[in-house]
DNA sequence: TGGCTATTTGGCTATATTGCCAAATAGATT
DNA sequence: AATCTATTTGGCAATATAGCCAAATAGCCA
């Protein structure tokens, strides 16, 4: 691997390890669906605000969201609604796992 | 975040962070072309065997990839085509943020 | 000003991931 | 059988990630 392609990869890994996180994919489904506030999503998720809050840097640091403070508050809005189109596939791939299963359970009952 | 919810998530993210690392994408990519043996993506990547070897297991484990052998190797393939719509997504996120950045130098020289 | 509320940061521990080496395994070849 | 090739496994050290608590910061409100 080239060093050019190297860090081509790493970038892209980048963006996407910033999504493999249980909580951060919670907040980039309810990001899509409205603009949240930190408080907000530590309620949704049920962990310490901390938390939270350092789960929401690593989505920005990544590109993956934005924020705006109003009043009070800090709104993260999703900036690439793209992203769910991921989520197909990766159903996809649960499906097509849970389908393994079953036939391997089946051809143990034989 | 509920009990179902949370296995819901986590399952989601163990295939997400399945693809998220530099050398695995390089893997996908290539396999997305064509089917290929360890030996030839070890070369490919440039890491020991042994290293490649665990990537695969940790595509395998995810359900992303098959393996199949023929003779002495073990030809590895692509189980989830869908998994290349993600990274037109992946670089869209890239280009906003280059974006973002041409622009963070643009008003920094004024 | 002083006290709220919302959020971030620093620090720490626990856990997970990565990547190398050496050794084990499994087939193919001689 | 002995050897060679391809791959996996175990073990280890380095590094990264996650999540909590406590403390710092920032804007609002009385």
């Amino acid at each position: 691997m080239k060093k050019t392609e190297k860090t081509i990869y790493e970038a892209r890994a980048k963006i996407i390890k910033a999504i493999a996180h249980p909580s951060r994919l919670l907040i980039i489904e309810e990001l899509q669906r409205q603009e949240r506030c930190v408080n907000e999503l530590t309620e949704m998720i049920g962990a310490d605000t901390s938390t939270v809050s350092k789960h929401l840097s690593v989505l920005k640091n990544a590109g993956l969201v934005a924020d705006e403070k109003r009043g009070n508050a800090i709104f993260y809005t999703l900036r690439c609604p793209c992203i769910m189109g991921f989520m197909g596939c990766v159903e996809e791939v649960l499906a097509a796992n849970a389908e393994d299963q079953k036939n391997i359970m089946k051809a143990c009952k034989k």
